[in-house]
This record gives C-alpha cells, sequence and structure tokens, in this order.
DNA sequence: ATGACTGGAGTTTCCAGA
C-alpha cells in the first residue's frame, strides 16, 4: 500500500505542530505540501526528520513555496518546468520518483483577479503544466501523480453554491476549461473516481463568516494520477480534522491510497 | 451594529490569499 497525501498548509513555520501532530496521526508514506511561506533556510527539515521523514522543498521569502514529505527518500527531484525560464514556478512545482511514482506537488497561482495579469498568469501556468506533462511522460504506462493546491474547482458540486460563485476566481469557466486540458492529457481526479456525485465534499473554506461550520467551500485541493496508478487506486477521502484545530490552515488533507 | 479572517513583511499598516 502507498497512501499519498496533499496539504496546503499555509506557512508550514506556524502550523509545524499541525504537520507534526498530522504526520503522527495519519502515517502518511508521502504528504505534498503547498503555500510553506518559506526558503529553504527556514524551512524544519530537522523536525520532519525527526519524526522519520524525508523531505525537499523549494520556496521564497514568505510566500508561495512547495515541498514533498515521504518516508521513502525521494530520488530525482526537479523544481519548477524543467528548461523553462519561469522564476515563479520554481516556488509552485517540485517533483520527485517515490516508490516508482513521478510525484509533482504543485501550487497552481490563484490569480488575483479575473480578468487581471496575474488571472492569465494562473491560466499559462495550468497551459505549461500540460505542455510538461505532455513532453515528459506517456500517460499510458508511467505512473504520474499531480498532487496540490490547484486553485480551481472542477465541477458544479464542487463549490457550496455554483449560482453565486459563476464567473468567480476558482470557479471561472476559464479556469475550469484550462483544468480540463489536464483531464484530456489523461488525468484521472481521484476523488471523484470513489465518489463522483458527493457533494460538499470541500478543501478549503474561508478564514471569514463561519464558513467551515456551515461547510461553505471549494474543492481546490487535488490528486490527479495517470491511467495506470488510477487502476490501482484503492481509497481517497477528504480529511476535515487538522481544518477543526486551533488556528488551523484555511485548506485541510486530501489522501490517496494505492495498491503498490 | 454595516464588521466579520489569517500570515508575512516590516513597521504599527499594507498585501495576498480564494
Amino acid at each position: 500500500m502507498f497512501s499519498l497525501a496533499t496539504w496546503n498548509v499555509n506557512s508550514v513555520r506556524t502550523r509545524l505542530e499541525h504537520l507534526k501532530r498530522w504526520l503522527k496521526l495519519r502515517a502518511p508514506d508521502t504528504v505534498c505540501l503547498q503555500e510553506t511561506k518559506a526558503t529553504d533556510e527556514e524551512f524544519p527539515y530537522g523536525e520532519i526528520e525527526a519524526l522519520g521523514y524525508h523531505a525537499v522543498h523549494a520556496g521564497g521569502k514568505g510566500r508561495n513555496g512547495v515541498a514533498i514529505v515521504s518516508k521513502e527518500e525521494p530520488q530525482n527531484v526537479t523544481i519548477g518546468f524543467p528548461g523553462m525560464d519561469d522564476p515563479e514556478a520554481h516556488e509552485r512545482l517540485i517533483a520527485a520518483t517515490i516508490r516508482g511514482v513521478r510525484v509533482h506537488s504543485v501550487y497552481i497561482p490563484n490569480g488575483g483577479s479575473v480578468g487581471s495579469d496575474y488571472f492569465l498568469y494562473k491560466l499559462e501556468f495550468i497551459y505549461r503544466l500540460r505542455e510538461y506533462l505532455e513532453a515528459h511522460f506517456d500517460p499510458a504506462r508511467d505512473l504520474v501523480a499531480l498532487c496540490g493546491d490547484f486553485n480551481v474547482a472542477p465541477e458544479e458540486i464542487d463549490v457550496y453554491d455554483p449560482e453565486l460563485l459563476a464567473g468567480q476566481l476558482c470557479f471561472h469557466e476559464r479556469e475550469r476549461t484550462a483544468l480540463k486540458l489536464l483531464a484530456d492529457w489523461g488525468l484521472f481526479d481521484t476523488y471523484r473516481l470513489k465518489h463522483p456525485d458527493e457533494r460538499g465534499a470541500f478543501t478549503w473554506w474561508d478564514y471569514q463568516f463561519g464558513a467551515f461550520k456551515a461547510n461553505r467551500g471549494m474543492r481546490l485541493d487535488h490528486i490527479w494520477v495517470t491511467k495506470p496508478l488510477a487502476e490501482r487506486l484503492e481509497d481517497v477521502f477528504i480529511d476535515r480534522e487538522p481544518r477543526g484545530w486551533k488556528r488551523p490552515s484555511d485548506h485541510t488533507p486530501v489522501v490517496a491510497v494505492f495498491d503498490l
């Protein structure tokens, strides 16, 4: 068995006790982190290694930042889009081979506001992901996992009020269409493979307005995998527990379990 | 009641997040 998780921790230093508690609680084989908001120097390698995990990290000062934390040592680590000149991607994408799976931890840009330059960069980032996947992998053969905060809710059932949120950031038609390019290449949304019609299954809730208590959230965090990996998917669940802890991240972990 | 949250940078207020 191989359990693979993703969690936007919203600052790895502020959330270090939560991360340690959750690693002990669920003992995932591998967890992809986003929004570490730390430089490599600030990243708490020692505390994570003390729990029996390896860690690889790529981040920036006070913003962005991605990591892969794993019981097995990550091999052949790459940061950003290899061969593409995109400095921001160096804080948003890290990949490594673990248990024969090419694991990616990705933090897709938030996009600022719909129609802004930053929104266009968000779309472009997703297009680059597609180009990167095409250039490096065969979706019919390779074990590839794209894990992270996609900052997009793919379908109407992935938001608490699709009419209210239509055209809004993270649920805009252009973002959802861009995500379909990843699915069309050959990635499967593991959560929907196991829970195709479930409503109210969210991974992010606004800190404001009592959103978590009222379950007004969105499913923005995903584990998408190629077919040979999807065929080995045993289970996938959203772990709401850490979102209820004191001073939580606004995101909660997603865990997929594979027969590997 | 017209607000209501959080983290980080770097000053005590701003920006970004989604």
